[in-house]
DNA sequence: TCAATCCGTATC
DNA sequence: ATACGGATTGAC
């Protein structure tokens, strides 16, 4: 006979892909397991005659399971990964984003790694820098933590009510606010001390950034205001042992402070007080695998979850951070105007058609700007490559791929022709419209303007940085950036003069954020600037010369909300065949859900548009989930679901 | 009347 | 996916 075990029951998330098997089931722990199956441990059961991984989340007295309990079937580990905080995070974003737990959880915890669950304390919370063997390095009591009185709150000086905020944090206050961060201030510093203030009160911090190589910067500043071995960093491209025992040191407490990319969102930080998210409008926080939860969305229901305060900064402000001080749940951290002012650079705007110069894309106002700058200069072109973007010199049609209608472009000059969709090379083209042969650039990218800038500024290095070449970092007074947004490369010291061409051309694609975007993208990159000058039509580029991100935010929150898209109403995109498409169209949905479309995506695939007032958005996520569930419980692959998609 | 097979459904 | 239960079918 078994020896009794007090709680012979395991609550078990199983991690299958079907939707209507999206709960817990219950499962009995043998007594040679008791000790292994912890609240959080990862498990094998067998579920459906298959053995399956999963994670026991609670031991329980008895099962509300009619029939017999199979029992686990392996204790992987006893290691607790999965926290009964994360677990309850997780569920609250798949609910949000009709998706299953399964898929988030694997975002939230990483593969396991044998070998660093079971690695020595010293090597663990150094990291993979430690050599086996080596000297040893102590792992810091976070709770001893010495203040640093040097740094403490420089960084702030120019936010009126960035002490209040900061001695919340101190008293574990769950205070909520909207940054407006201003140049050129380094935004890591003063993040860190936010996170310093709450860490001196025993709080931990979860902390995320859009790139890697934002983490590669912060991470540095973040080492000079906390301390040695106070913060782990976590990212997705770090190795599987490097992330893991990141996770490890913080699951453990070992560590209470991380600092990464989306994947960090999720971290097991022991005692989190806030959770900070810088730059929110980058679209690297929308995660590509379904159910695609937004980093933002996951640190706000986190921050709600776990009463924690929250941190969202950022140059430029998105509609959402504007929602969010609209409703009155955070509350703004804003400079005074005089201040604002002073701080953001000067913006002269140029209007391309009336300034020309040679060639016909360099105003002379920029040429003459670019000359008197003294030091490096960053020139913002919007779009990447050599021609992007070609069409017939005879009759102005578009230039299209043969085999798959994709654009055509050019990567470089006297280059061959490359389909931009199935990147099928073209040797000799000829308009299948009027038979010229002879082919016009609709756009100019990064690559051939710099050209165009070497030869009108042969004193000057130019450089080029985007796409698959981002330069992270130039130095040197001579040096002339051409970038792509978001690939600008740091300099030390900053910019003499940025400068940005085509701003038209941010606003060129139909989407329901551009305007947002093209602000981020703009502020962003003047930041480092100490002048600019903007190339395009004053009255879009009006809150750019007034230095007023937040009067740009107001504006698209009022458009969204006169058009009832999101963050004022919520969207939900579902692509599909429209067999069905059809029949969800006519599902009954919430009440006050408008169905829009069908509309054609491509030859076999439609997408049917949702959208519904916020306060029926959970509702309409719960409905959608259930007609997944109906699919997979069919035997039919689900239809892509998207709830709040970041472009539409 | 009973076993072999089919189909639908739950998966602890 | 697979395993199980209930229904259906076919042979004696």
């Amino acid at each position: 006979m078994d020896v009794e075990v007090e709680f012979p029951v395991a609550r078990v998330v199983v991690d299958t892909p079907l939707s209507h098997l999206d709960r817990l089931f219950d499962y009995a722990v043998p007594a040679d397991l008791d000790d292994q199956v912890v609240p959080g441990s990862r498990v094998k059961v067998r579920f459906a005659g298959r053995l399956v991984a999963g994670f026991c989340v609670a031991r329980v007295a008895a099962s509300d399971h009619e029939g017999q309990l199979a029992p686990v079937a392996k204790a992987v580990s006893a290691e607790p990964v999965l926290s009964p905080q994360v677990f309850a995070l997780a569920r609250a974003v798949a609910d949000r984003y009709a998706g299953t737990l399964s898929d988030i959880l694997r975002l939230a915890v990483p593969p396991r790694q044998a070998r660093v669950e079971s690695a020595p304390v010293a090597a663990r919370a150094r990291g993979a820098l430690a050599p086996q063997g080596e000297k040893e390095f102590s792992v810091p009591e976070v709770r001893a933590c010495e203040p640093r009185r040097d740094t403490i709150a420089s960084a702030w000086t120019d936010h009126p009510d960035a002490p209040g905020f900061l001695a919340a944090l101190a008293d574990g206050r769950p205070a909520r606010a909207v940054w407006s961060a201003l140049p050129p201030h380094d935004p890591a510093r003063a993040v860190a001390q936010a996170v310093l203030a709450g860490l001196r009160a025993g709080r931990g911090a979860v902390v995320c950034v859009p790139d890697v190589r934002d983490v590669a910067h912060w991470d540095q500043t973040f080492t000079e205001v906390l301390g040695e071995g106070r913060h782990v960093t976590l990212t997705g491209q770090q190795k599987p042992s490097a992330r893991y025992r990141s996770f490890l040191a913080l699951s453990r407490g070992q560590v209470q402070v991380v600092l990464g990319t989306r994947s960090a969102a999720f971290a097991p930080v022991r005692d989190l007080g806030l959770v900070a998210i810088w730059d929110d409008g980058d679209d690297l926080y929308a995660d590509p695998h379904a159910p695609y939860p937004h980093a933002r969305e996951v640190l706000l229901t986190r921050a709600h979850l776990e009463q924690t305060a929250l941190l969202l900064g950022g140059y430029a402000r998105t509609a959402e951070a504007q929602a969010l001080l609209a409703s009155g749940w955070a509350r703004p951290l804003e400079p005074d105007t005089l201040t604002r002012r002073e701080a953001w650079p000067r913006v002269a705007v140029v209007d391309p058609a009336a300034d020309l110069g040679t060639p016909i894309r360099l105003p002379r106002t920029v040429v003459n700007a670019i000359r008197k700058a003294d030091g490096p200069v960053l020139v913002q072109v919007p779009r990447r490559g050599y021609r992007p973007s070609l069409s017939c010199q005879g009759c102005r049609a578009k230039a299209r791929c043969r085999a798959c209608e994709g654009p055509l472009a050019q990567g470089a000059s006297s280059g061959p022709l490359i389909c931009r969709l199935c990147g099928e090379g073209v040797p000799r083209w000829v308009c299948p419209e009027c038979g010229d042969a002879r082919l016009r650039s609709g756009v100019i990218g990064h690559v051939r303007t710099a050209e165009e800038f070497a030869r009108a500024f042969p004193d000057r290095e130019v450089i080029t940085s985007g796409g698959d070449h981002v330069r992270d970092l130039v130095d040197g007074d001579r040096a002339l950036v051409l970038a792509t947004p978001g690939g600008e490369p740091r300099v030390s010291g900053g910019y003499a003069l940025v400068v940005l061409l085509d701003t038209g051309l941010m606003l060129a694609r139909d989407d329901l954020r551009v305007i947002e975007e093209a602000h981020r993208r703009w502020f962003n990159a003047i930041a480092s600037g100490r002048s600019v000058v903007a190339v395009g039509e004053a009255g879009l580029l009006q809150w750019l010369v007034r230095a007023d991100p937040a009067g740009a935010a107001r504006t698209q929150l009022a458009e969204r909300s006169e058009t009832k898209m999101p963050p004022v109403g919520r969207l939900v995109t579902v692509d599909g065949a429209p067999a069905d498409l059809a029949v969800w169209a006519t599902r009954p949905w919430t009440p006050a859900t408008e169905v829009l479309g069908p509309v054609p995506l491509d030859a076999d695939t439609e997408r049917l548009v949702l959208r519904c007032p916020r306060a029926e958005g959970l509702t309409l996520a719960r409905l959608l989930k259930v007609a997944q569930g109906e699919r997979s419980a069919a035997r039919l692959v689900p239809l892509r679901v998207r709830v709040d998609p970041p472009s539409f």
